[in-house]
DNA sequence: AGCGGAACCTGTCGGC
DNA sequence: TGCCGACAGGTTCCGC
């Protein structure tokens, strides 16, 4: 499901919702959710820890507790986080429970069971995110970084946008988006990408995941907000699942392929 | 080290 | 109507 504009749009609901709250008990209704722990351990671990703030890292969400230690939630394909009025008993998806001080419940639910809780000492000592590329809307990511990557790559570009030690954050729906805006074809090796395509490339990135965040995030099929709603960017996406039907610059007939097991859309017409 | 492919899960949709 | 395969916004692991 999320990518970081999807991940931006959650993290930016809960932050008025919960910053501030104790976390009064938790209670974990799959072993899975809490990968290295187990719900009891997870569960004791975490209450009685106050929320001081609610972060992105990539397609990561960082949950600041004090006493000092990290709430690190990753959303996966349909992982969501809710918070309600605390509801007489779970839903059939819902992974967590975390009631708060204010007497609403924070709900982590997830249809399909790939997303995960992990409690960390703190962020510095989280592995996984120091294997991460730079953020792409930060000044970090520039052609002058990543035109010397891509020409050092034989992989084809859009699987490599999706790498997210190249660059993090940037998932299916928005690689084909930034390679339809910046004229380029998909399955291009990153090497013969020259420096004018490499630096469409950051400003459709940009472009495009600033954008999105404006509306909300892109609910293809069951992304919500923290408050339920609809994203609405999927009413400005170019090409994504619109296979068969007219390029919005060319009129020639979208297509579908697949890279890397994943659906790759692209124009033949105007992509180079 | 780096690659491709399978695995992790559940639900939905389209074709036969 | 019903079954079966394909597919879904992501990451990680395994074998070569």
């Amino acid at each position: 499901m999320p990518e970081l504009p999807e991940v931006e749009t959650v993290v930016r609901g809960l932050r008025s919702l919960i910053t501030g709250q104790t976390i009064q008990r938790a209670e974990v209704y799959r072993e899975k959710t809490v990968p290295g722990s187990t719900p009891q351990a997870f569960a004791a671990a975490i209450q009685g820890h106050t929320i001081k703030s609610v972060t992105r890292r990539a397609k990561y969400l960082l949950f600041q507790l004090e006493p000092n230690s990290v709430l690190l939630g990753h959303l996966r394909m349909t992982g969501k986080f809710v918070v309600a009025d605390p509801p007489s008993e779970p839903a059939p998806h819902d992974r967590a429970w975390f009631w708060l001080g204010n007497g609403q419940v924070l709900i982590f639910t997830d249809m399909r069971n790939f997303g995960t809780l992990e409690l960390f000492p703190s962020a510095t000592e989280i592995p996984k995110l120091q294997v991460l590329g730079p953020e792409p809307l930060t000044e970090d990511f520039d052609a002058r970084y990543l035109y010397p990557r891509l020409k050092a790559s034989s992989k084809e570009i859009k699987p490599f946008l999706l790498d997210q030690r190249l660059v993090a954050g940037i998932g299916n729906i928005y690689a084909s988006e930034i390679l339809f805006a910046s004229s380029v074809l998909p399955q291009r090796s990153s090497h013969s990408l020259k420096k004018k395509e490499v630096q469409a490339i950051v400003e459709n990135t940009r472009r495009i995941l600033l954008s999105a965040i404006e509306y909300n995030g892109t609910s293809v099929s069951d992304f919500r907000q923290v408050d339920e709603k609809t994203g609405e960017f999927q009413n400005f996406l170019q090409v994504y699942d619109k296979e068969s039907q007219p390029c919005p610059r060319c009129e020639v007939p979208l297509q579908r392929i697949v890279q890397q097991q994943r659906s790759t859309f692209f124009c033949i017409g105007c992509q180079k």
